[in-house]
Formats: C-alpha cells, sequence, structure tokens
DNA sequence: CCCTTATCATTAGGGTGCTATCTATATGAC
DNA sequence: GTCATATAGATAGCACCCTAATGATAAGGG
C-alpha cells in the first residue's frame, strides 16, 4: 500500500503519457475515417480548414499555421491540386512566393470538413462538463509551453 | 463578452481538440529528438521498451501491444534487426510464428530509453499536481470509451 | 552596381502508419 | 487423409512527416 503511494506521483506521470498518446491517436484515426467519406485525409481537411479561415496565404506562412515543415507542404498542396481543391497563385511583388486559394470545390468541401469537425466533437465530448474541458485545456496548454521552453534548451 | 460566454461551450471542445493535437505532437517531436541522440527514433525505442517489459512475443502479439497493424511491425523490425537490437527466432511447433529476443546491445538501449523516458516525463510534468494529472487522465480514458463506442457505429 | 546573405518553394530520401494481398503453415470438418 | 478455412508473417502501394540540400528570387552592404 504504501509503496503504492509513493510510486504513484510517477505512475500517473507514465499513465498519463500513455492515455494521452493512445487518446490522441484513436482521436485522429476517427477523424480520418469521417473525412474519408468525402475523399479527403485527415492532414488534407486540417489544411483546407486553415484556408478557409485564412486565403490567400503564402506557403510558408500556411505550413507555420498547420504546424508542418515546408517539403511536407509541398506534396499536401500537390495531393490537393490534383484534387482541384486548391490552386497555387503567383504573388505580385515576389516573384519566389505564391498565394494558395481554395478552388470553388475546395470551399464546399471545407464547409463540409466544418461540419464533420463540429459533429465528431459533440459526439465525443458530450459528456464532459465544460470545466473539465477548460481544466484539461489549461493542463494542455502548461505542458506544451513546458515543452517549448524545453526544446530552446537543446544545443545541437 | 455575453456572445463570448454563450459561445464558449462550443468554443472549449473545438480548443480541447485543438490543444490536444498540439500537445500530442509536441511530446511527440520531443521524445523523438530525445531518442535520436542515441540512433533511434520513438517508434523503435517504443518497441524496444515493450520487449523488455515481456520478451519473446510473437510479431502478432506485439503488434496488439504497440497497437499497430502487423505490416507497419513487419518494417519496423527489419530496421530494428538491422541495427542488431533485436533478433526474429523460429518457435517451436509453430513454423510460420516468430519470436522477437532483443540482443545484449537491445537490451542495453532500451535500459537506455527507460531512463530518457523518465527523464522526460519529470521535465514535462514536473509542476503539474498528481490531480489534474489524474483528472486528465479520466477525462483521456472517457474520451478513449467514447470513440470505441463511436467506431462500433460505423456501418462500412 | 555587385556580391553576399536570406527567403520561398521544391526535390531527394528515410521513417512510420495504413489497407489489400500474398505465401506458408496449422487446424478442423468430412 | 483431404480439402476448406484460419492464422503468422511478408510484400506492395499510398499517405504523411521529417531533415538536408537545391534553385530561384529578394534584399542589403560594400
Amino acid at each position: 500500500m504504501t509503496t503504492t503511494r509513493i510510486a504513484s506521483s510517477a505512475d500517473a506521470r507514465a499513465l498519463f503519457i500513455d492515455e494521452l498518446t493512445k487518446v490522441s491517436r484513436k482521436l485522429r484515426t476517427l477523424f480520418d475515417a469521417r473525412v474519408r467519406r468525402i475523399g479527403l485525409t485527415l492532414s488534407r481537411a486540417r489544411c483546407l480548414r486553415h484556408l478557409m479561415q485564412a486565403d490567400r496565404m503564402t506557403q510558408t506562412e500556411l505550413a507555420d499555421a498547420l504546424e508542418i515543415e515546408n517539403p511536407t507542404l509541398v506534396r499536401l498542396l500537390d495531393g490537393l491540386e490534383k484534387q482541384n481543391l486548391i490552386e497555387r497563385c503567383p504573388v505580385d511583388g515576389d516573384r519566389r512566393a505564391k498565394h494558395i486559394a481554395l478552388t470553388a470545390f475546395g470551399r464546399a468541401q471545407a464547409e463540409e470538413i466544418t461540419r464533420i469537425a463540429g459533429e465528431v466533437r459533440v459526439e465525443i465530448l458530450r459528456d464532459l462538463s465544460e470545466a473539465d474541458l477548460l481544466a484539461s485545456i489549461e493542463v494542455f496548454r502548461h505542458i506544451g509551453e513546458t515543452i517549448e521552453a524545453c526544446r530552446a534548451d537543446i544545443p545541437s
């Protein structure tokens, strides 16, 4: 009993990481399955949603918003372009950059994605209190900040 | 002010998903960077840790424990075998199956991984109370169960 | 003006995840 | 014993994410 209590703080930490990892993967898989029904993937859907909120971003800005690297975005956009969901447009005054614009079809799909996302959120979080959600959000943010601070330490 | 409060429940849900996704990715990236220092990746490290806890599992058992599909594990093991971290051993009485065993080097690396994982957990979760951790764990588990129930609904 | 440096996008290549499909072996019904 | 079915592992092909290096254009210092 005593040992259990003494060890429990370390256990709680390990368990927290485990359960966070698991629930995150499940969430990802669920969203992915839902958007697949309309011919998309999670990453592509995420990209379209960001574009709906702020159209005409450059690729660098979009990669930053999506928290992925630029080369990853390039191929994501290649796929979205093939599906006629987005267009790469030249930028006035900077021939290096390209603005990413939703096509009409892209905009329609983005609206559908928003609907699906809202639906899934309600299904998944239906019977959690707002207090629980807010408390967890605070925990997430705190950990996020701690990790950012950690990363700054890395010498190489 | 009023609108903010009225919308806050839906906002809290969206924010919860967003922050969960973000912190999960950051955690993944951090672990990955740390184990990379000893020539590993997060997935390989996870695999070695499971093998340390229960050596001599078959690939199917291991895939199940890691919550990945068998083909994914096959390639993971191919890589681990090339690094001389594991061995595929024949199983008495079933020529289809193979037991996965850690090499001496694999065991040493697994111990190092355990050390690193503990270190990272403490760094990241240092100033969160056990109550916060436990509350979040409960939230994660609840959502996990809800998602499992959802998946059962899917007709296709 | 010219040359160095910085920035935007791309390509190349490795690692991880999935589904669908294959081969080899084991098991059970007849 | 033989054939159908199930199971273990491997293979192929697609999607996504990363780092490193490249090419083109911009911007700034001499």
